[in-house]
DNA sequence: CACCGTCAAGTCGCA
DNA sequence: TGCGACTTGACGGTG
């Protein structure tokens, strides 16, 4: 089994995809960035076999506006060996990848523009499978749409206009419970009369809940029989609320304890995979993994550490000497105390001094290479943030400049500079 | 260069 | 009946 995360990655350097406004969309805008798109994707999933994550959910804006007028780009064509190249890398790596239309795809609308709409981007998504030759084990997920006060009469419009898929589409079509209108319960019923295999969303299921109230497990199990041999493995969708946010708010990340409770309570057969949906993205990704699979090692663990490391001693020195020492001993492998002491310490506040401390311990690798011009602005930058002058970002900023200019990788390569994490 | 409004989709809930 | 919220990250104009 896998566990994947969706679309974007944190952390890393140049693997941001990019978008047209309606406005902008011409042929040569339009091409360079599908281009530039199709080079990140192609980078994705090298990166997804270097940390051996073995499922990625490709971003529907690949194509930006890949299933309206507004796109007049054969891009199909023009992009043809650059998606099968991609297409066989996917392969060769055993990564399974899937596609999520948004909730503006909604094929049981009443409005026939809209069910046209829906099915031209149902089209459109299985066109990047199809074009990257890949098999019907490539999932695309899909809601199932409005209620509009009749949800008996809406649920008969899903299904009708399902049948009107073409075969192609259906054999890749899964239906997932949403977090507001359709319950597992409902969405089981559709899939076990139309044949849809079904996903199961944990979060969507929490606060939109179908009764009476079953277990994580029992969903699983009945989800798991709408599953059938060319499905591939059953996939299910796992996120946990973020705190103090609006209810169904993904997490920042994954808090690694209560994934594994949930994990071994339903999961102890290895038989589904799993999405993660959650801010971090790929670092969930990577440490669920790694809590979970055999073929990592203390090595695995010391290689995201160094990347983590200076974000923790902006926080806590203190979690810091922790993780330190919990890393000496090489004969084992302390993956849950690992990333549970990472999750304490980015709950620790920022404080000026701490921070400072750290900026000055990064600034490190610059003080021989530095001119004076150089470190003349980063002491001075150094004051204007303990006085509230500038923000943490702007120093950070300059860093990465420096790391930049001085191809220093060891920092290039770290989380140090990824902005999200600041507030 | 930092900041923040805008974009693009369909449905639903609240004036 | 009409309009804002919902959602999301990147764009792009402003200061």
């Amino acid at each position: 089994m896998s566990i994947g995360f969706a679309c974007l990655t944190l952390g890393l350097y140049d693997y941001q995809f990019r978008t047209v406004m309606a406005k902008n969309a011409n042929k040569e805008t339009l091409y360079e960035v599908i281009n530039h798109n199709l080079t990140i994707l192609d980078k994705m999933i090298d990166y997804c076999a270097e940390n051996k994550i073995y499922m990625y959910r490709i971003s529907s804006d690949l194509i930006p506006f890949g299933s309206s007028p507004i796109n007049q780009l054969p891009w199909e064509s023009l992009f043809q060996e650059k998606f099968i190249s991609i297409g066989k890398k996917i392969i060769e790596n055993r990564i399974r990848v899937s596609l999520h239309p948004g909730q503006y795809t909604v094929l049981n609308s009443f409005k026939e523009d809209v069910v046209d709409r829906a099915i031209l981007d149902l089209i459109y998504h299985n066109k990047i499978l199809d074009l990257l030759k890949i098999d019907s084990t490539h999932k695309i997920i899909l809601h199932i749409g409005g209620a509009y006060q009749n949800k008996q009469a809406a649920i008969q419009n899903f299904e009708n206009n399902y049948k009107r898929l073409n075969p192609d589409i259906q054999s890749r079509l899964v239906i997932e419970n949403d977090d507001k209108i359709y319950t597992i319960e409902e969405v089981l019923q559709i899939g076990e009369k139309c044949q849809i295999p079904v996903v199961y969303d944990n979060l969507h299921n929490q606060i939109n809940p179908s009764f009476p109230l079953q277990s994580d497990k029992e969903w699983i199990e009945r989800c798991a029989r709408t599953w059938k041999p060319k499905d591939g493995k059953q996939k299910t969708h796992y996120s946990q609320q973020a705190k103090g946010k609006k209810s169904g708010s993904h997490s920042f990340t994954i808090d690694i304890e209560t994934f594994l409770q949930y994990y071994r309570s339903t999961n102890s057969h290895h038989q589904f995979d799993i999405m993660l949906e959650v801010k971090d993205k790929n670092l969930s990704a990577i440490k669920c993994n790694q809590a979970v699979f055999d073929y990592f090692s203390i090595t695995d663990l010391e290689k995201e550490w160094a990347k983590y490391k200076y974000l923790v001693l902006e926080r806590s020195p203190n979690i810091y000497q922790a993780i330190r020492l919990l890393l000496q001993s090489k004969k084992e492998y302390p993956v849950v105390a690992f990333y549970s002491l990472l999750e304490e310490a980015f709950a620790v506040r920022l404080q000026t001094s701490v921070v400072c401390n750290s900026l000055e311990h990064v600034w490190g690798y610059f003080k021989d290479k530095a001119t004076l011009t150089e470190k003349k602005k980063f002491f001075s930058m150094l004051e204007k943030y303990k006085t509230g002058i500038i923000k943490l970002q702007q120093i950070k900023r300059y860093l990465f400049r420096l790391a930049t200019s001085y191809q220093i990788t060891y920092l290039l390569q770290s989380y140090y500079f990824e902005e999200d994490f600041i507030n």
